[in-house]
DNA sequence: AACAAATATGGAAACGTTTCCATTCAGGTG
DNA sequence: CACCTGAATGGAAACGTTTCCATATTTGTT
């Protein structure tokens, strides 16, 4: 075990007192060679310690095997779970995960497709604020690199693994109208960076629609506020007519009940709740989340698997849709069907002092 | 906007009427270069659409700008933070990150990090199963490759960054014993392939003792366990002095309410629980997570950090841990004064048949 | 025994950079 | 006017592979 710093096929080639070629051929078994030269190769590349310079191998045949992911960021469950994924389904494959976030930023976004497209990679899986107006993207598919969304409705050009969002917040709309709620209200982070958030909305804003419901509140949370109940709580006391509220993902359920909580409000009681996306700790919460499950891990696998097969020269096709599926949960009934301020409020009077002890902790 | 496949600084050159060395120069503001062949050159890139090889760079400089990142896995929200802090930090360097995860596989973590050096990463950011024993990691060392722990204690010849389990655990215990408990238990998944576990345990055990306490009630669940309750109750159910719960993570803390609620118990007044790791959704739980709050967002950063010095020729060394904070909560209270089985069964009547509503919906 | 066919081998080019070195040319100094 | 300095430039080597091609050796067939 000399720690030599770089062993090369020529040190080996060297040892083993062949050429370079043969060497070549013997470590990849692809060529003829002799039994004799084999044993003294692999003999000599075993005691040197020496394995393959992917980067040498890399400029020679203009494939880096490595595979660029961008997503907005990893603090994000949803897409955590997406990458690794992608990740299951490249074990066993030769290629490696490249990645790169941008935080919801447009601009970032377009800087780490330009940047994994000058380290070559093979293929894209993106995730961004906005890929039909991405010029970086664009270059990538006039250079011939392959590229697969995840969490994008299909769009011109390229494949995409994604759930409905417009369809299955249309089914929360009518489960909302099938337990008699009408004046409902959106909740949702960073509409402006999301397509996924605005699919939502514009699903539920349209089954609302269809069945004569009002047009629901669109409530909109700064990134902070998403954090500290005091804002929702406001928002919340703003709209005491709203009776269900559809939340773009399962953190602001479960922060917008909070936020009823602080109020005096009981769920579903007072106010129905319905999140997205479906985490497991939505289980096991007290009174268990109603939410739409879907399959960020599958949405990964889905979008590497195909990449992998347009890499290999195949044909990149769309698929359809991953499924979702409502889960009951509790956070969801009936409406009161009293009037509002005598029945809320009344219920629990000492809600005021609740406010300030849980204020003083945050 | 010819689309040519490759674009190289032979064609700018060519382009431009000048030799490749004087491309390079110009392109890279590396030597003189007279202003006339500056805007030949400039425009010709421009023109062409070129950018820079990494491959082709990486191979002359012997420098990939390529860190790589080892995790369990990305499904764990903790990792995926702590992945997220690391990039964070590489964001405005010019370095990349390559991702791989083991999914708690000791020989999987090997064969990663082979294949992260078979890349020539210029670093290495890692958690694994067991980090003091991987040959991988020590040849990694062996060929000058910096590398810096995440979640690890420290270990030698690696600077790591992380968060002193054992002093958190036993100030869990010191909370525990201050209330008047007595009888523990500690929750775990994965005993076997989580250091950072093991420590947790170790430091409860130790104060325990230290304050003559029983040993804790060490409580290990498979995977799988984790999301049905059911298994955990029976656990609970099976240990009915145990008047406290020292779980891992705060999935696991939150789980364990769930097992206690059906078998009718109330948290905290029968049962306290205190989670790790302080996730945001425990705050805005009914019934208020307590906790120890942890940064792993802070821990990618820093071992980011370390290891962008490292590289740079710095040296690699060791920083104090990164604090952690006892969030107070409300899962944590004064065990009941009676007996056991008087208070918590007598409280709860219904709980049969709660059950069984609850593991038909599972 | 002679020759074709198959097998084994190594030299060299190519991939896209950067950088060392040598060359050319202009301008300044004695 | 000869000389030196410094700037500007391009050729070529090097980084670590794979692969094409040519050569050398063995095997098999008449």
């Amino acid at each position: 075990m000399p720690p030599k710093a770089k062993v090369t096929i020529k040190d080996v080639a060297l040892k083993a007192g062949c050429g370079i070629a043969t060497a070549s051929r013997v470590l990849n078994n692809s060529g003829p060679t002799s039994a004799e030269v084999r044993e003294r190769v692999n003999r000599a590349a075993l005691d040197l310690g020496f394995s393959f310079s992917a980067i040498g191998r890399a400029l020679q045949s203009s494939k880096s095997m490595t595979v660029g992911c961008l997503v907005p960021s990893l603090a994000n469950p949803v897409f955590a779970e997406a990458v690794q994924g992608v990740q299951n389904e490249l074990v066993g494959t030769n290629y490696q995960l490249l990645i790169s976030s941008s935080n919801y930023d447009d601009k970032a976004d377009d800087d780490a497709i330009s940047t994994l497209v000058s380290k070559e990679v093979d293929g894209l899986i993106v995730t961004m604020v906005a890929p039909e107006r991405s010029p970086a993207l664009k270059l990538a598919h006039q250079r011939g690199i392959p590229a697969s969304l995840m969490f994008h409705d299909p769009i011109e050009g390229f494949a995409t693994s994604y759930v409905d969002n417009f369809e299955a917040a249309r089914e929360v709309a009518q489960r909302f109208s099938e337990y008699g709620h009408r004046r409902t209200g959106f909740l949702a982070l960073r509409l402006a960076t999301s397509d996924r958030s605005r699919n939502r909305y514009a699903g539920f804003h349209a089954e609302c629609r269809a069945r004569g419901m009002p047009d629901p509140v669109l409530i909109e949370l700064s990134e902070t506020d998403a954090n500290r109940p005091e804002k929702l709580t406001a928002i919340l006391a703003a709209h005491p007519d709203l009776t269900a509220i559809f939340a773009s993902n399962d953190f602001l359920a479960i922060a917008v009940q909070k936020a009823a909580r602080l109020l005096g409000w009981i769920v579903p009681r007072d106010l129905s709740v319905v999140g997205f996306d479906g985490i497991e700790i939505g289980k096991l919460l007290d009174v268990p989340l109603t939410t739409i499950e879907t399959m960020p891990e599958k949405m990964g696998r889905q979008a590497a698997k195909s990449l992998l097969t347009a890499m290999q020269g195949g044909v990149l096709e769309q698929l359809p849709p991953l499924p979702f599926r409502f889960r009951a949960g509790a956070t969801l009934a009936a409406p009161r069907a009293k009037s509002r301020d005598d029945g809320r409020v009344a219920a629990q009077p000492p809600s005021v002092p609740l406010i300030k002890t849980i204020l003083k902790q945050g």
